[in-house]
DNA sequence: GCAATGATTTACT
DNA sequence: GTAAATCATTGCC
């Protein structure tokens, strides 16, 4: 079942990235489904710089983040990736979760179409820019709400226990300074569709 | 107006 | 292991 506005409106946002591991994210483009478990996730907020909205500045790629919580915040990485985000809290605070990671579930083959050349196949969803090509997310998708429509969460009934979560420091983010080390990286242990580098 | 760079992925030496 | 691909956004002139 669809996730509400009030799971994505609260304000602790490491708390709401831990909760979304095991819960699933789908697209519907022309009809079809895409989508899968949320395995990977990372916390990303105002007060810390890792952040697009460090500080609270609005620029006007970050503005989407200062909505409401159950928006989605996609934009273009290294000219050439669309990154993924679910925006958190309530108006006017920018924090939001990337995701990073899904194990695909529903329609398979046609995100192996839109990948294209393909490694193996846990090379199909397992990083950020991955898994929005997999999901034909691109940044046009920005701003778009999580309503269901064509594009939504939901809570398949898994129950993930604190033990099988892996909790770390958020990768590709150095410039951060000390924030780079905040544990604000969850992974779904032993899981084969996580990020690694290669 | 313009130069610098990134919440990455992929291919090649 | 290292480097190239590639461009919107940003911040400074």
């Amino acid at each position: 079942m669809k996730l509400e506005e009030s799971f994505y409106q609260r304000t602790n946002v490491a708390k709401i990235a831990r909760e979304l591991i095991g819960k699933g994210l789908f697209t519907q483009i022309n009809g079809v489904t895409t989508g899968g478990i949320i395995v990977e996730t990372e916390a990303y907020s105002w007060k810390e710089r890792g952040c697009h909205a460090y500080g609270a500045r609005k620029t006007t790629r970050n503005a989407i983040m200062f909505e409401k919580g159950g928006h989605s915040y996609v934009y273009l990485c290294y000219g050439m990736h669309h990154l993924f985000n679910v925006v958190t809290n309530n108006t006017n605070v920018a924090d939001a979760v990337l995701i990073r990671a899904i194990e695909p579930i529903v329609g398979v083959d046609l995100m192996k179409v839109r990948r294209g050349s393909l490694l193996n196949e846990f090379h199909l969803t397992s990083g950020p820019g991955k898994l929005t090509k997999a999901l034909g997310i691109d940044r046009k998708w920005n701003g778009k709400y999580l309503d269901g429509n064509e594009i939504w969460i939901e809570d398949l009934g898994k129950n993930i226990s604190t033990t099988r979560i892996v909790r770390g420091p958020r990768i590709g983010i150095d410039y951060a300074g000390d924030d780079a080390s905040l544990p604000w990286r969850f992974t779904l242990r032993g899981s084969p569709w996580i990020s690694k580098h290669t």
